[in-house]
DNA sequence: AAAAGTATGTGGTTAAAACCACAGAGGCGG
DNA sequence: CCGCCTCTGTGGTTTTAACCACATACTTTT
């Protein structure tokens, strides 16, 4: 079982192991390519390793923009973020060719109602706050690396309708603050939504928003 | 004792606190306005928590230039990812005005050699995941929101110069990788290096980098 | 309701970076 | 050693966004 040196189960013996797997939070499923492990805007209390293949986590917005994120090989964890966060994704988890995955169930594994000692809360804590900031940063990443302002705005717009599960939505940013969420200059965010609006992209007054996308 | 109520503390019993004191772990720590609670390229185990005043996270790079990267009030859990990551820090963490600081020890806390069992390796393990991405991303983050090429530059290099703790290095990059990660064009990097190295602010052969700073 | 202050949109100008094309340097395999 | 290929630097052009200035709309105060 080489899984037991993969960094997720550092320091894990085969008998604790056997303990988890006992406990029901752990499962393995198998994809064939083309297909979608998660999809942008699903919740999942389940975070995945990835015993073999290949995958690709990538970020399609409401206009069909898509962007791969990772690329990630046997081995490597994903989605325990959202997982523990519990929010909806922002991402598309994508099987690039036929690929294993073993499962783990948070709930599950942490025993949610157990008694625990102090210390084990403060770890649950401190992974909240962590994967939190965590969430909050990958955010934004995906807002700031998107090139030309057009573009952070789409994908800015569209993760908060994701986030909302609405096209149409009030921003808790003014203009200057959204602008410097996007990294761009106030009077540029302005002009550029100005435009969109023009073309029938989205429509907004002030800090509502609401969002035309292709299927209306 | 409404420390408690803080999300660290989410969940803990006043006995709990308790014998968390007693183990050793937890500390208070006061400072006059202007000081500095962490300078970059420290290293800590211990995160704070501010229990009052006010405190700046702020980032100086090699030249001087400095950027104000959050502003901490009463009840905010700060450096917890340097903490656990064990990495030196890439900010400075400045006192504002008089404040007083809750410092909680990792080490301590988390009771190393203390026998464990496996749902609280998995905590920690996520944890160290966690906050790994969360130190990745925030680096990055720091170059990426500067602007300018030459803003960037500066922030990324001096960021490895700490991490290294030496002005000469090699980067695991090549130029389109750094670019990449700088989230700028290729040929518009190579054109600002050169730039640079004209003016002395550094020297590069491929991915060897040496800065000359003001100190020299 | 008038006034002052702040937020937002818009036009024009300037500066910066993306983009394109290509030349030289370095590395690798035959 | 030669040719092939990739990486890197550089010049020139075009596009983009920052910057500046100001008009308008909305808010809040008095």
């Amino acid at each position: 079982m080489d899984l037991l040196s993969n960094p997720v189960f550092g320091g894990i013996t085969e008998e604790e192991y056997a303990d988890m797997c006992a406990c029901g939070c752990v499962r393995t499923a198998e994809y064939s390519g083309g297909s979608y492990l998660f999809r942008c805007g699903d919740k999942t209390r389940e975070f995945g390793v990835l015993l073999s293949g290949k995958i690709h986590i990538e970020s399609t917005d409401l206009w069909g923009n898509r962007v791969i994120l990772h690329d990630l090989s046997a081995g490597q964890a994903f989605s325990e973020t959202y997982a523990f966060c519990g929010a909806p994704m922002m991402v598309d988890v994508a099987a690039v060719g036929d690929c294993k995955v073993l499962y783990i169930h948070l709930g599950a594994m942490l025993g949610e109602g157990r008694s625990r000692g102090w210390y084990e809360k403060m770890l649950y804590n401190l992974l909240a706050l962590s994967s939190a900031k965590n969430l909050a940063w990958s955010g934004r990443m995906l807002c700031i690396t998107a090139k030309g302002i057009r573009a952070r705005v789409m994908t800015y717009l569209s993760s908060e309708a994701v986030k909302r599960g609405s096209r149409s939505f009030a921003l808790p940013f003014d203009r200057q603050q959204m602008a410097d969420y996007l990294n761009v200059e106030r009077s540029a965010l302005s002009k550029e939504l100005g435009r969109m609006k023009r073309e029938g992209i989205l429509d907004f007054d002030r800090n509502y928003f609401r969002l035309y996308t292709l299927d209306g």
